[in-house]
RNA sequence: GGCGGCAUGGCCAAGUGGUAAGGCAGAAGCCUGCAAAGCUUUUACCCCCAGUUCGAAUCUGGGUGCCGCCUCCA
């Protein structure tokens, strides 16, 4: 029985999708103006980790995941670069896909762009206003905050509080500074709408790409932990406000990635970009990394802490490297894994179940019941998402080749021989050097090897060598 | 100021009443000509104080420290 944190009760809750089977689950995406850096990875690992698990357990599952590519830091970069805001959200949602697959994340059943969406916004504002929820103003429409009682539920925001702390700018044209904006005037880069030329605000984005793709009322929506307030109270107020009934069942939220103990973002300039760290580090690394920790809980970068789990990581791919995946499991690991995952998924305590078939297959002697508990590692492990394909180090004959060619000359090889066969006569080179007990040739033989990025192992059984 | 969260071995981390999962690192051993890789074994009384209880890391109260949201932010 899946259980999950909800941040509109602050409670553990049972998970009951709205249809028997089926989730519906909706995901902020980003906004595509900048490369995405560490803490997007951790978030759309976690949301990845949650769509995956949903389909392992045998639920339907409609993962919708937006795009923003209308919005202030986009126009605002489009306009310094002399360029159109399309030039920007091009080029950054392609950088975000590729993040996103070297994070060996799936792709979302559905993944709408806000541009794509301006319709049904603007209908969302009319409603609103309709429902007498919104006033216009010069070509701009705001939320009247006051008129939705519930306001401040799901942040736990006294609204008077709000109001007391609530900054008032100059030039204000709402009635309350709380209301906040659904549809902004801006006649360079807006759209026609019933209010002048504009664009709409961040929130009702989300409210509408959610409704048009997912209905009105959803099972899940998930986001990280800054967007709650005010993102996420807005999104619930003006979707109940528009369409009449419950937005969101689920509320899920993500804890962040921490670097000095500080939270990182791109306004305090301390991030990692996912393109810079998958150059040190593999998905499974990364995945290991963020999934050591439960989702909510802050997750502190160092490079200690990726080494660390660069290391856990291989060693559990490496485990079943000579295995492949069947459809034959041992359940009891699989009831384990799901107990795990089902208390709030804690992915913590699943990897520790990973990691005792780990212990299991090297002790087991029966070669069957060692296939069936590797295949059940390869099963689990990809519900984390991690990638067994990385297993194995495989490189082409050509890609070999460019490794090896130095070694021709080192080694005075007839060129006719092929990577691989160049491979072994060099390995027999070193084989009589060994018996004649000549070291200093056969650490050179290693080190060459080393250099090219082939690792050689010795044991009784002769020498072998892989790639590194 | 309002709201929320966290504090467990060298590092990361699970664990909400019965006596500390797991990972990394370290150490020892096997293997090796020596290594590397791999394998085996191995290391804690849980921030402080008081209380509840037969019994608390786990509940209550009070401290201390750290972080997040309240403004764009995953």
């Amino acid at each position: 029985m899946l259980k999950l944190h909800n941040s509109l009760s602050n409670q553990l809750e049972e998970f009951k999708p709205l249809e028997e089977n089926k989730v519906k689950m909706y995901v902020c995406g980003p906004t595509v103006y900048d490369k995405a850096h560490l803490g997007h990875a951790r978030c759309y690992i976690t949301w990845d980790v949650l769509y995956r698990y949903l389909r392992f357990i045998g639920y339907n599952t409609t993962y919708c995941r937006n795009v923003t590519d209308v919005d202030d830091k986009i126009l605002k970069k489009a306009d310094t670069q002399g360029v159109t805001p399309d030039v920007i959200t091009k080029e950054f949602y392609q950088s975000f896909v590729n993040s996103m697959k070297s994070l060996n994340c799936l792709k979302p059943d559905v993944e709408p762009f806000a541009t794509k969406t301006i319709g049904e916004m603007i209908a969302m504002v009319k409603k609103l206003i309709d429902n007498g929820y919104a006033y216009a103003v010069d070509g701009d429409v705001y939320f009247e905050v006051e008129k939705f009682k519930k306001y401040g539920q799901l942040s736990k925001q006294p609204i008077d509080d709000l109001m007391a702390g609530a900054r008032v700018e100059t030039g204000e044209k709402k009635k309350s500074p709380l209301d906040f904006a659904l549809w902004k005037k801006d006649e360079k880069h807006g759209y026609k709408s019933p209010w002048g030329i504009g664009r709409p605000g961040w929130h009702i984005e989300c409210s509408a790409m959610s409704k048009k793709f997912l209905g009105d009322t959803i099972d899940i929506h998930a986001g990280g932990a800054d967007l709650t307030f005010p993102h996420h109270e807005n999104e619930l107020a003006q979707s109940e406000c528009a369409n009449g009934c419950k937005f969101v069942n689920f509320w899920l939220h993500n804890g962040f990635v921490t670097i000095n103990k500080e939270k990182m973002s791109k306004s305090l300039n301390n991030f990692l970009t996912i393109d810079d760290l998958v150059k040190k580090y593999d998905s499974n690394a990364i995945r290991f990394f963020i999934l050591t920790n439960h989702y909510r809980m802050p997750v502190e970068f160092n490079d200690e802490a990726l080494n660390s789990a660069a290391s856990g990581a291989k060693r559990l791919i490496g485990s079943v490297c000579d295995y492949k995946k069947t459809d034959v499991v041992d359940n009891s690991f699989v009831e384990e894994f799901k107990n795990a995952m089902d208390d709030d998924l804690n992915t913590s305590k699943a990897m520790a179940v990973l990691f005792s078939l780990v212990d299991k297959i090297k002790k087991e002697q029966n070669p069957q019941t060692k296939q069936t508990l590797a295949s059940t590692l390869i099963t689990l492990g990809e519900v984390l998402g991690f990638d067994f394909s990385l297993v194995k180090k495989e490189v082409s004959d050509v890609e070999l080749l460019n490794m090896v060619k130095p070694l021709y000359e080192i080694f005075n090889l007839d060129e006719k021989l092929n990577a691989k066969e160049a491979l072994d006569e060099i390995i027999k080179i070193r084989t009589d050097a060994r018996a004649n007990k000549d070291w200093a040739k056969s650490d050179l033989i290693r080190d060459e090897l080393d250099k090219a990025g082939i690792l050689l192992k010795d044991s009784k059984e002769g020498t072998t060598w892989l790639l590194k």
